[in-house]
DNA sequence: CAGTATGTTCAGGAATTTCTGAAAATCAAG
DNA sequence: CTTGATTTTCAGAAATTCCTGAACATACTG
């Protein structure tokens, strides 16, 4: 591997990061280069960059591609697949969100309200399905949520994001005001 | 492994999870007995239920405890470790948010701003540091959204996630509003 | 059609990770 | 200090995952 040093430590960091993931070692480098490359890269290439074979790229090609990772092109005079990955680092998190909500979370909830139908057979069951219930409650706020924001232009996420938790204090300073116009007092631990 | 049918789904489910991440099966099938369970569990009834080797289920805790994801516990009369997770599935959110950010997160931009930090020697490399410099901007942006909402109290949060997009979308009309009293267009593509 | 370039598949070897049992360490209680 | 209960460690067995080379498939070219 004789990449430029700056590719090659995160072309290698990406792919220890892939593998705490469930992307292995060498699909994560193939990735990392695709990404940072200016052009677009041929099997052929990548095994001469980072050294792997032919058919374990070939395969780790066809990984990124079930991912929507990558895309296919052809270049024009040239009978060999181009691979690239998108240019807005905002469409690769927006790609990234849905594909691993369709694998990890969707499955979840899926088993988690069909094991919420069934009667709970002891007391034990029952506070196991009550910690199920917790559990889906949040997981479904948060996938809410992305859901919500997905639907909005990069721009207007971005705004979204900047601005954090100060939506939050205005909400809860109007709620005060509110108290305070209706005399009521701010809701204590109990009420 | 005899328990109740619901808690086994949960429990394999968990296990198969579990090993997307880098967790792995056993690990991941303990966390999810103890997340169900409605009192403390010591080594030996974990080893009870899912039948792993006493051994395993040791080193599984320790993981789970290096992760912040289980609480070690003293029953009185019980010179054992008994364990749990926390009870506010919320909490157990955070947790996990600061425990990858640390892990995955904080290295990550450590070392894309190390690598920042060199001069590009070829034209390549210069498109290459510009598409980390994306990466990074979107990263940062990201984290610093987390952080800022970390800090909310729970029902903040909630409240938070629950206006979802919508925020950004009062923000979109008071813009609209202000181009019109202003008298100036909705910005265009190019301006 | 033959020949060549390109891409895919897959059996099995290599490497890594997981799991276990046995031994060692720790610790409370007498 | 000794005993027995509990936990930890760790070498290596077992299981899993990864990777390769060779064979095969496909499709373009002349």
């Amino acid at each position: 591997m004789d990449l430029p040093p700056a590719t090659a430590a995160f072309v290698l960091h990406f792919g220890e990061m892939g593998s705490r993931w469930g992307i292995n070692r060498t699909v994560g480098q193939i990735y990392a280069l695709l990404f940072l490359s200016d052009r677009p890269l041929c099997a052929d290439d990548i095994v001469a960059q980072l050294g792997f074979s032919r058919s374990n790229v070939s395969m780790g090609l066809k990984e990124l591609e079930t991912w929507r990772l990558v895309k296919l092109q052809h270049l024009p005079g040239d009978r060999r697949e181009h691979f690239t990955t998108p240019d807005d680092v905002w469409q690769i998190v927006r790609i990234l969100a849905e594909e691993r909500r369709k694998r990890e979370i969707d499955p979840t909830l899926s088993l988690l309200r069909d094991v919420l139908m069934q009667k709970p057979a002891t007391r034990a069951d029952e506070h196991a399905q009550g910690r199920m219930e917790n559990l889906l409650e949040v997981i479904s706020l948060l996938t809410g949520w992305m859901d919500d924001v997905k639907s909005l232009p990069d721009e207007r996420l971005i705004a979204l994001l900047k601005l954090g938790g100060r939506v939050a204090r205005v909400l809860e300073a109007t709620e005060r005001f509110q108290d305070i116009v209706t005399r009521r007092n701010r809701p204590s631990k109990k009420a």
